[in-house]
DNA sequence: GTTCTAGAAC
DNA sequence: GTTCTAGAAC
């Protein structure tokens, strides 16, 4: 096995600033590392710089600057909780080392309760005191970002995720170095770091040992996965780890520039990783000296990119699980333009292995694919390759092709290769994507033969929701549900992206709106208008795209520029035809930030807000919040940067503000008597960018 | 997403 | 006592 080495031979000091208030266990952490640590560390304290008295941070920064340079790597034990205060230590990554903040994130009451029994001994603060000081630090408190500097921070909520980072810096030799970023903050997906954690846990540094040891931590992940016969690592409850194994793409008989094809890949592998909860990324290739994977092997090491959950892989991607005993549910196909078997190498391969259901079920869905594009197809549970090797998916990608003896010859413009082979990537990634966020929502299939055969539906294995006939039959589709499916679902709700079964019959409506014509307003080939089934205000419509795989605001790309156009026009459309039979309404069109239900949905709803269907803060802020984004917004967004920004679903929790005066009401009744006879103008920015819709006589009153 | 309801807030 | 919210269950 080939192992990138590390550039740098040198032990690379760190500087980590501890991030807490007193009674948050600073001290304790350093002790705890310095205890089991084979690297050099200094603590310094600027409790007891001074002789055991308290000092200054001038102070701290000189002791710091001297321990650096007798080769010591040092922790800075001082409450650093704003950014401030922190800033002049991080400068000292121009001593080229590495600045990590440790983020001691305990619940308040803690910390004030053991910084109250400590300091009695002190007799420095007393009681309540104690107290008083430390919730005057907390609010002033500014949780730390890579931005200023830092080049990793960690932030422990429990004492778990404190013996986690006490474990991570403990294990850490001379010569380690951990990987850069931000692990473990909460409200962002933290579950590929916890993978990690549990692995450094694991690993035994070696103090004193060559500079290979760097990528110790990615060799072990390596071997894992490489050579012994691993089955799928379970993640807490029954669900499989989903692991999409991609040929490289152009490289062989399209002969594209294997640096940079690897550079591409690496970059679209770091992009989705953090997207993919715990799913895997495997590059395959036959031969032991792909050259492929090593160029990439080493620039994912030198990203630090996550090994357990990007790595590459020797062996032939339709015999993974038999002969390599590496369980993949997805293998990616370099396909041809036209879908067909044969013209060797692993299209020929994957359509042999896969047998004739394959062509059938790729039929189904696509005749030709353009360069840049990707197709996901189910695997027939019929099909060998399902039964044999457990793949359920082949998603065909067409890339770049710089051959000239092959069709559309890119006669060497890398310009235009490297736009089209990255595109390939992100939709083969994206195709990878939202089989994992299908199937998250379902537990394994314990008999494969109970599935339906999927050359048949073009939707997904979600087929079996379709039960559903639309919002009013939710009840009864969750009474059919309920049993087989349901109880394995997630109940902790916290998984990344599942869709409860109520959550699809927006989606239900939008692939199948001949089954729901007693809903359905206006139905085109690309949208689909219902009437939202508990309005909001008096007019309150549903435009819903009908493209698959797009479930929200945050899936929509520059692709889909045309349909939101559409989508936007169509809202339009419907404004009119109100407005003619009542003037005096107002309307917004928007999105949700992160929506309820899957498949992307334009609300078209009025200002009025008239409607016993809105009960609760979150209906209100939904509507009234920046958790709302203006149609026209998104539009500019996508274009100008390809995607649209989306609200956090915390500010749905805020403080409940009439939309016209932004005044604050108590509660919802109190606030909707206020509504009604609120006369004030509406807010300036909704003013002035044109996002109220209103004949021109009715935003003067 | 809605419904239901315990218990917090008044 | 009544009103209202927030969380669980669906």
């Amino acid at each position: 096995m080939d192992v990138q080495i590390e550039d740098s031979e040198k032990a690379k000091q760190i500087v980590v600033l501890l991030i807490g208030p007193p009674g948050s266990g600073k001290s304790t952490f350093c002790d705890s590392v310095m205890r089991s640590s084979h690297r050099p560390w200094s603590r310094i304290c600027q409790d007891i710089i001074n002789n055991g008295k308290a000092g200054s941070k001038a102070q701290c920064l000189k002791m710091a600057i001297d321990s650096l340079k007798e080769g010591k790597s040092v922790f800075i034990d001082r409450c650093n909780l704003d950014r401030e205060q922190r800033s002049e230590f991080i400068k000292l990554s121009g001593l080229e080392v590495e600045v990590h903040a440790v983020v001691l994130e305990l619940p308040a009451q803690v910390c004030i309760s053991r910084s109250v029994k400590r300091t009695g001994h002190e007799g420095n603060l007393q009681g309540g005191r104690a107290a008083a000081v430390v919730n005057k630090m907390l609010q002033s408190k500014e949780l730390p970002k890579l931005n200023e500097g830092f080049s990793r921070i960690m932030f422990c909520y429990n004492d778990a995720d404190v013996e986690n980072a006490v474990n991570t810096y403990s294990m850490l030799g001379p010569m380690d170095k951990l990987p850069s970023g931000c692990f473990g903050q909460k409200n962002s997906d933290t579950k590929s770091q916890l993978g990690i954690m549990k692995f450094f846990k694991k690993v035994n540094t070696l103090p004193g040992s060559s500079s290979n040891e760097t990528t110790e931590a990615t060799r072990k992940a390596n071997e894992k996965t490489e050579n012994s016969r691993v089955s799928p690592t379970k993640h807490g409850s029954a669900d499989i780890v989903h692991t999409l194994a991609f040929p490289s793409i152009s490289t062989a008989d399209f002969q594209f520039d294997l640096e940079k094809a690897s550079d591409i890949i690496v970059e679209k592998a770091e992009e989705f990783l953090p997207k993919l909860g715990t799913a895997r990324l495997v590059l395959v290739d036959l031969s032991h000296g792909s050259k492929i994977l090593s160029a990439v092997k080493a620039k994912a090491s030198r990203k630090n990119i996550d090994s357990a959950r990007f790595f590459t892989f020797v062996g032939d991607i339709t015999k993974l699980h038999s002969e390599g005993g590496l369980q993949c549910n997805v293998i990616a196909n370099a396909a041809n333009w036209r879908l067909k078997p044969g013209g060797g190498g692993v299209n020929a391969a994957i359509f042999k292995a896969a047998g004739p259901d394959l062509e059938a079920a790729t039929r189904a869905r696509a005749n030709t694919l353009l360069p840049g594009k990707a197709v996901v197809v189910p695997l027939p549970s019929t099909s060998p390759l399902q039964n044999a090797e457990g793949i359920t998916h082949v998603i065909h990608v067409l890339g770049p092709n710089m051959n000239p003896n092959r069709p559309n010859y890119l006669n060497n413009d890398y310009t235009k290769g490297c736009k089209s082979l990255r595109e390939a990537y992100t939709s083969l990634f994206e195709g990878f994507l939202s089989i994992v966020q299908d199937q998250s929502k379902f537990p394994k299939r314990s008999n494969p033969a109970a599935v339906p055969d999927s050359s048949e539906n073009i939707e997904d294995d979600s087929e079996r929701n379709k039960k559903f006939k639309g919002p009013q039959d939710m009840a009864v589709a969750s009474n059919l549900e309920s049993g087989s499916v349901e109880d394995t679902r997630d109940s902790g709700k916290k998984m990344s992206k599942g869709w409860s079964s109520w959550a699809l019959a927006l989606h239900s409506i939008a692939m199948h709106p001949e089954k729901h014509e007693n809903v359905v307003l206006e139905s085109s080939d690309d949208i689909v208008v219902i009437n939202d089934q508990y309005p909001k205000a008096r007019k309150h419509l549903l435009v819903l795209a009908r493209q698959q795989s797009l479930d929200g605001l945050e899936d929509v790309r520059r692709e889909n520029l045309q349909l939101l156009q559409e989508m936007h026009s169509v809202g339009l459309k419907w404004v009119e035809k109100f407005q003619n039979e009542d003037s005096s309404l107002i309307f917004r069109l928007g999105y949700h930030s992160v929506p309820s239900m899957r498949q992307l949905h334009l609300h078209v709803i009025s200002q009025d807000f008239e409607s016993d269907n809105l009960k609760n803060k979150k209906h209100w802020n939904s509507f009234t919040s920046s958790f709302f984004r203006d149609s026209v917004d998104v539009l500019e967004e996508v274009k100008s940067q390809g995607k649209a920004n989306v609200e956090s679903e915390d500010v749905l929790k805020g403080e409940l503000r009439c939309n016209r005066c932004r005044s604050a009401h108590p509660n919802i009744p109190k606030l909707k008597t206020h509504v009604r006879s609120c006369r004030s103008q509406f807010p300036e920015h909704l003013l002035h960018n044109n996002l109220l819709l209103a004949r021109p006589e009715r935003l003067d009153e």
